[in-house]
DNA sequence: TAGCAGTGGTTACAATTGAAACCAATTTTA
DNA sequence: TAAAATTGGTTTCAATTGTAACCACTGCTA
């Protein structure tokens, strides 16, 4: 990751015709703008689905995604792993816990930590889900070439680094 | 500032049960989470930068941007250019009312008809937004190569035209 | 021209979310 | 070894958001 332009303050000159008039924002072309309404088109509509056969949302979903992948796993380490909010991994565990799809045991190590696993009926559930999302998943990536496939996941770990990096050093200003 | 845990703790997770069940879903290389946890970085990022310095919410600022390069629209037509929710827009308006950055006016041609621009006081703030705006974006594009920005753009016109597939004709099932 | 379906926009209410306060267990420090 | 600080996790409350109902007006139809 280059670190040349990472401060543009106003000890540099830009070009004067840009600095009188800003041009005006073209919003349909704003990547930010763009990046949200594709995310939230695709979320909405996989959550659709399958919120409409189980009774999962999204964030209970992701829980179980982890879960499924990584067991033994305590809240905390969710919350480091799907980068949600804490207050949400709290609330979908416990949604979860009622639909009895996940378990929990107290960590007699440290006794705040509680381990989180799927139960077997998550399991199932997961085993379900987890096609139907591959599905969604390839059917959108069936729009695109192997080789653009190639290039969006590159490009999208090169603007996530970009945007961690706002996030740890502060906003540009 | 959104809260990212970059808690590089140097807990082990258990290894990826990958091996033992090749079809398990790797979260982190799912498009549609990755999309999310990438808008929203991105969002909350630039939604801090200018809600810190002027008192506005991202549907206001998105109101805000389209009634800068399209004057005297109804709150329809930004639905319709916008892709936000009726709701979203009514109440985006009234604040921006209230905070004088936009004037609404009867149509009297037909008189459910509003009529909306920014006012002189927003039209200053858009002047000094735009430029901000701008900086974020280009900040962002600058971690991607000339091609690369090309790339991402048709790509995601393409993500974007099969998401908006699913929203008409129906889920895949 | 009365009746009725459609449109523009707001309101009301419920569900979701986030920030901050909080409790309990653990680790640190003096 | 007793505070003090930290960590894991939940609860509370307020703000945001989505859905549905709603009012006012228009325009079509008969």
């Amino acid at each position: 990751m280059t670190t040349d332009n990472s401060n543009s303050s106003s000890t540099e000159f830009s070009d004067p015709i840009d600095a009188v008039r800003p041009d005006d924002l073209r919003l349909e072309k704003f990547l930010p703008y763009r990046l949200s309404v594709l995310s939230n088109r695709v979320s909405n509509a996989i959550a659709d689905a399958y919120s409409a056969r189980f009774d999962l949302t999204i964030p209970a979903w992701r829980v179980m995604a982890i879960l499924g992948r990584f067991p033994n796993l305590s809240a905390a380490d969710l919350v480091e792993q799907t980068a949600m909010d804490k207050v949400a991994i709290s609330r979908a565990v416990s949604i979860l816990i009622k639909n009895d799809y996940i378990t929990r045991s107290e960590d007699l190590a440290d006794r705040r930590r509680q381990v989180l696993n799927l139960s077997q009926l998550g399991r199932d559930v997961y085993d379900r889900i987890v096609p139907l999302a591959q599905q969604y998943e390839n059917d959108l990536m069936g729009s695109l070439s192997a080789e653009e496939r190639g290039q969006l996941d590159s490009i999208i770990e090169k603007l996530m680094t970009r945007a961690q990096d706002w996030a740890n050093r502060g906003l540009i200003d």
